[in-house]
DNA sequence: GCCAACGTTGGC
DNA sequence: GCCAACGTTGGC
């Protein structure tokens, strides 16, 4: 049973073409300095899947990722407080869902994406997680 | 580039 | 432990 995420990136700092790029090996994801999506990446499971958000521009997540290793201290920091798990990239979203596309869906109301909207790293429901899926044309959503 | 929202810091 | 000041995020 695993979990679902949603990471937030700004793709001139670090795209999904680069997270795509680094394949299977999959790339640390350092640089979090917030409790609370610390604690949200302490929570996450080898295999947990992840959507992958463009902030800032494009506004819209573009593609699924998977947690390939779980929480360790962030390689960027030394101070012991800051971890971070390490994701690699599964597939893209056929049909990028942008942030208006889930404002307008009233099933969406409540994602954190909404309602949080500075959290960079967030928890997604099973049930947010298909109705994304399903709006992004992904018949067969990774689960 | 602006600015609202909000998390963090630090003085008391 | 409160809260004002400050810094950052992120939509517009």
């Amino acid at each position: 049973m695993s979990n679902y995420w949603l990471f937030k990136s700004e793709p001139f700092k670090w795209s999904w073409e680069q997270q795509k790029a680094k394949g299977e090996a999959g790339e640390e994801w350092d640089g979090i300095r917030n409790y609370q999506a610390r604690n949200n990446m302490r929570a996450m499971k080898l295999g947990d899947k992840a959507f992958f958000y463009h902030s800032n521009e494009g506004l819209e997540i573009v593609g699924i990722a998977e947690v390939c290793a779980e929480i360790h201290p962030d390689s960027t920091t030394d101070d012991p407080r800051w971890e971070c798990v390490d994701i690699k990239a599964v597939c893209d979203m056929p049909q990028p869902v942008t942030l208006k596309d889930v404002k307008a869906n009233a099933k969406l109301a409540d994602m954190a994406l909404v309602t949080s909207m500075r959290l960079s790293v967030q928890p997604v429901t099973k049930d947010e997680w298909l109705e994304v899926c399903r709006m992004g044309g992904l018949d067969n959503p990774p689960l």
